[in-house]
DNA sequence: GTATACCCCGGTTTTCCACTGGGGTTTAGT
DNA sequence: ACTAAACCCCAGTGGAAAACCGGGGTATAC
């Protein structure tokens, strides 16, 4: 309910905007096939994630031939707490219904939800902190050194 | 894989450890069937949790008639991310096996991989500097408000 | 010796995630 | 217009992990 995790879904998006920043400069869109065979994601399973991230405007799509996804705004104005907002939390709505049945309100629950919360906003300001540019950046320069290793 | 998130498994063993940090300067032990009517967990899932926590030195055990749990410190010398790394951590062994196919070693997967590693590391400290007793001085102070509100 | 309470270990149920499939609709190019 | 390329929507399926239950064993106070 209230998690700070990597999972599949979270890796997967960054590794599909990672590309689509990388592709930003030209303009062109990407198609989903590309992107999932450069990162060796299930097609059909990217899909659905790139749905979510267009209704969360952090890409755009062109539908039709020749389409594909854009990032909406530019690489370092997207971090990366935007994009697990948009997967995630989305539809955690606010659920404050059965307030008949003491649902769990304890005070002892209260008290240790409140100190998630903190560990949780702690987790959240470092991605935030970090955009698509930056784990762009980070690829390239690594990349770079890869190479000089190999020669 | 990487995760900072409130289980069930987790609330429920702090809420277990809140209980017996309240009553360590009785020094007497707390048998599970109380703990669990207390809190209203099912009794049979808190004994797993609770023997988790004793093999991981957390806390001890008496067993026989008038037997039941203590913690193995101080409430201020346990803090809660022992509690989470006794529960959740203790067989997320290495595991570095699969280095003849590259399981994900991507370069964009281990980009990824660093920037949550920091997300989590700012988590834990958060979870580190909290104790039992700092949430058992919580829920006191809490109960107290409310009492004042209720008069 | 007996009741009490922990101990161990295996099974069941439930929930969620990763993934798949079958249709549609929009658009570029001819 | 026609067609093919691509996105769009929604409804499943499989498997694994989490939450939970049960049976029989063992130590200990009285």
């Amino acid at each position: 309910m209230l998690s700070v995790e990597l999972s599949c879904k979270s890796e997967y998006a960054l590794l599909a905007l990672i590309e689509l920043a990388a592709h930003y400069d030209t303009g062109e869109p990407l198609q989903i096939r590309q992107i999932a065979a450069q990162q060796n994601i299930p097609d059909r399973y990217l899909e659905q994630l790139l749905a979510t991230l267009r209704r969360g405007g952090i890409i755009r799509s062109q539908r039709g031939a020749k389409g594909g996804y854009t990032l909406a705004r530019e690489p370092w104005k997207i971090n990366i707490l935007d994009v697990i907002i948009c997967l995630d939390g989305l539809e955690n709505q606010p659920k404050d219904q059965d307030n008949d049945t003491q649902n769990d309100k304890t005070v002892e629950g209260a008290v240790i939800l409140e100190i998630w919360q903190e560990a949780h906003h702690a987790a959240n300001e470092i991605l935030q902190k970090y955009t698509l540019q930056d784990l762009r950046d980070r690829r390239d320069s690594r990349q770079q050194l890869d190479f000089m290793y190999y020669i």
